[in-house]
RNA sequence: GCUCUGAUAGCUCAGUGGUAGAGCGCGUCCUUGGUAAGGACGAGGUCGCGGGUUCAAUCCCCGCUCAGAGCUCCA
């Protein structure tokens, strides 16, 4: 039992003296009535608590307030409290699952009848409102479970919930107003407090994320302590929604898809022109210390028996009917590690060779969902720039800080802003504990020695071993997994991988996976949305367009174009419609010059350079000094 | 794969139980332009596919395919 009194720390070193039994409410009271009325929760032994829950032992406490980014999480728990108020005032025969905040906003999961419509939540939006009007407070109570039982008597969803606690276990339940729900909080004082919200979409969602149960109706809202924020981030969805890369990649006219093919792209000149200068690059950085090879694309059965994929992988696969045998027991190949370890099992290795680093580019092919296929960030058919390492136990710190770093400067020489994260073994999983401990610790040891910050995902591994994961952000603040350093013990002993050791001994190597880009596909819808299109001098499809103002000042436009083409600069020149109408076009196909041959340039063998996106701002030089400003562009890679 | 929504001209979309329309794009002609749409005329559609209801279906119903928002899964 706590003493009469407890001691209560303020952020400022301040000791307050209460009662036992206080609240974080009594506290902000206590300082001052300002603190009192914009008080919204509190934080107390890094926990965030309503600001109804006794305190019971002396602690330090941190009162939060609008401003503090610890409350936007309670306020938005809280707006998914205010909206399942409003569907059951609407619908009352509603079952209610979760309604948790989330990163952008909160949702929270119906079971009915019939699906809502746009207008449901419209409806819902609206009664929101009336109950933010009626100010009704959010209460705490603790129950205990056979009580919790007799309250949610109604609600299977719950219920089952429910059982999963231990029955000695404190549970608690808030309302407000008219709706109950399990919850653990906290949440605000009253419902008054959500005044900037918007519901945005409604979907369907499995009971707790497990696609055998059954298909709850999930809405989606947002919510904010300001109003600016809210806009902001509504603009933000539009932004979005501008860059997004499949509209982009038609209006650039970059690739596109077709129903005869699901989840494979078509890509067209403009965007085969950008694909193989990203592959370009890629060989560049890789040229000296990587060794490229080309393996087949369809593989027998027994290669995928011998992976483990044919096992845990095989719904995901292409299976090709063999003619001779009648049996689907070829595969087109989903990633290329086994044709690589084929490879390097068919010779014998030094120690001294190590590490050997086999890249491929080649193209793979994955059944996935047809659901799950988006875009260009989703898809059947796609290019891995897929490499393999095969190290000795000794040299995985080194060859780790060497990977993150190439994997790094990729994303650099982009602009991208990237993030690292450790993932741990799965449930589905070959190889042993053992395996797997050792394979972790040294992986994370490897990391650490980087010295770069990361963060974990426990159970986010490959079946076969943990990974990196490097994650980038687009410019609008969306994160993307693209590259991945694996290790795999598994492997080599699957496949009998040896190298000979200083001892004249056979050992076994360590296999590393790794992918940069991830996938070219990915990387590309990537860079369409993280530059909206407008893409640096040396990526754009386009570089330069060419227009003579007149029909009389073709032949010195084409000139001035042969002499770029001839140097390596992907021009065109436009000699269609008018002037006017050829610039906006140049523009909107975001092409990065423009180059303009009239009557002066003609006569002095200059060109009127026009920067994407400058206006009428131009700037006259010479053929010559044109080509050296471009070729200077496309060779650093500049940003521009 | 699951829930919901959609599919009409190359693109973006409107529309109707009696076999369709706009803007852009495309073609031809006129215009020969100095920095974000010059003008006129014209050609394009079994209204996603297959069934059903109906005198009659692009429209109503069912199935399928593809796409979108999510879920699940994932580079």
């Amino acid at each position: 039992m706590a003493s009469d009194a407890i001691q209560i720390t303020l952020p400022d070193g301040t000791v307050l003296t209460l009662p036992a039994g206080s609240t974080p409410g009594d506290v902000a009271a206590s300082i001052g009535p300002g603190l009192a009325k914009a008080a919204l929760a509190a934080v107390i032994d890094g926990r965030t608590v309503g600001l109804g829950e006794p305190i019971e032992h002396d602690t330090a406490i941190r009162i939060l307030t609008a401003r503090d980014p610890e409350s936007l999480p309670v306020l938005r728990h809280s707006a998914a409290h205010i909206l399942a108020t409003a569907v059951r005032e609407l619908r009352p025969g509603a079952g209610i699952g979760f309604g948790p905040a989330i990163d952008e906003g909160f949702y929270y999961d119906f079971d009915v009848d019939a699906p809502f419509t746009p207008d449901d939540l419209a409806a819902f939006e609206q009664k929101m409102t009336e109950v933010v009007e009626a100010d009704q407070p959010f209460e705490r109570r603790r129950v205990d479970k056979a009580e919790a039982r007799k309250l949610f008597a109604d609600d299977p969803l719950k219920l089952e919930r429910l059982e999963e606690f231990d029955d000695a276990e404190v549970i608690t339940v808030y309302q407000n107003g008219p709706f109950l729900d399990l919850c653990r909080g906290p949440h605000v004082p009253s419902t008054g407090h959500l005044k900037h919200f918007k519901l945005l979409s409604g979907a369907g969602a499995y009971w707790r994320g497990d696609e055998k149960r059954q298909m709850l109706q999930r809405i989606y809202g947002t919510a904010f302590h300001r109003k600016d924020d809210l806009d902001t981030h509504l603009h933000r969805l539009e932004e979005a929604r501008r860059r997004d890369h499949r509209r982009l990649g038609r209006e650039l006219d970059l690739f596109q898809f077709h129903p005869v093919s699901p989840g494979a792209a078509f890509w067209t000149p403009r965007g085969t022109a950008m694909y193989n200068t990203l592959e370009r690059f890629v060989r560049e950085r890789q040229a000296e210390s990587f060794l490229e090879v080309k393996t087949p694309l369809l593989y027998t059965k027994e290669l995928w028996e011998q992976s483990g994929h044919w096992g845990k992988y095989r719904e995901n696969m292409f299976l090709v009917l063999d003619a001779e045998s009648g049996e689907h027991d070829m595969s087109l190949k989903p990633m290329n590690c086994p044709s690589h370890h084929i490879y390097y099992a068919s010779q014998t290795h030094s120690y001294r060779e190590l590490p050997i680093r086999y890249a491929t580019l080649d193209v793979l092919h994955r059944n996935e969902l047809s659901g799950a296929l988006s875009g260009l960030t989703r898809v059947r058919q796609f290019a891995q720039d897929d490499c393999h390492v095969y190290l000795r136990e000794d040299q995985i710190a080194q060859e780790v800080r060497f990977l993150t770093d190439f994997i790094l400067g990729h994303y650099e020489a982009f602009g991208l802003e990237s993030s690292i994260k450790f993932a741990t073994r799965p449930e589905q999983r070959i190889g042993s504990d053992a395996q797997w401990d050792h394979a972790e610790a040294a992986l994370r040891e490897a990391l650490e020695a980087t010295g770069r910050p990361y963060e974990v995902e426990p159970g986010d591994g490959a079946f076969y071993g943990p990974k990196i994961d490097f994650h980038v952000t687009d410019s609008i603040g969306r994160s993307w997994q693209l590259g991945t350093i694996q290790l795999d013990y598994n492997a080599p002993e699957r496949f009998d991988l040896n190298y000979v050791g200083q001892d004249n001994a056979p050992h076994r190597p360590v296999v590393i996976h790794r992918a940069v880009c991830g996938s070219f596909e990915r990387f590309i819808a990537i860079l369409i949305e993280h530059f909206a299109g407008a893409f640096p001098t040396w990526l754009a499809p386009e570089q330069v367009r060419v227009l003579p103002i007149s029909e009389q000042w073709e032949t010195s436009a084409r000139e001035a174009a042969a002499g770029l083409a001839a140097a390596g600069v992907r021009v065109h020149v436009e000699e269609r419609e008018t002037l006017n109408y050829r610039i906006r076009e140049a523009e909107s196909l975001k092409i990065p010059y423009m180059a303009i041959v009239g009557e002066r340039e003609a006569s002095d063998g200059t060109v009127a350079v026009r920067r994407r996106g400058a206006g009428r701002k131009q700037e006259v030089m010479s053929r010559g000094a044109f080509l050296d400003v471009l070729t200077e562009k496309i060779r650093t890679r500049a940003l521009d």
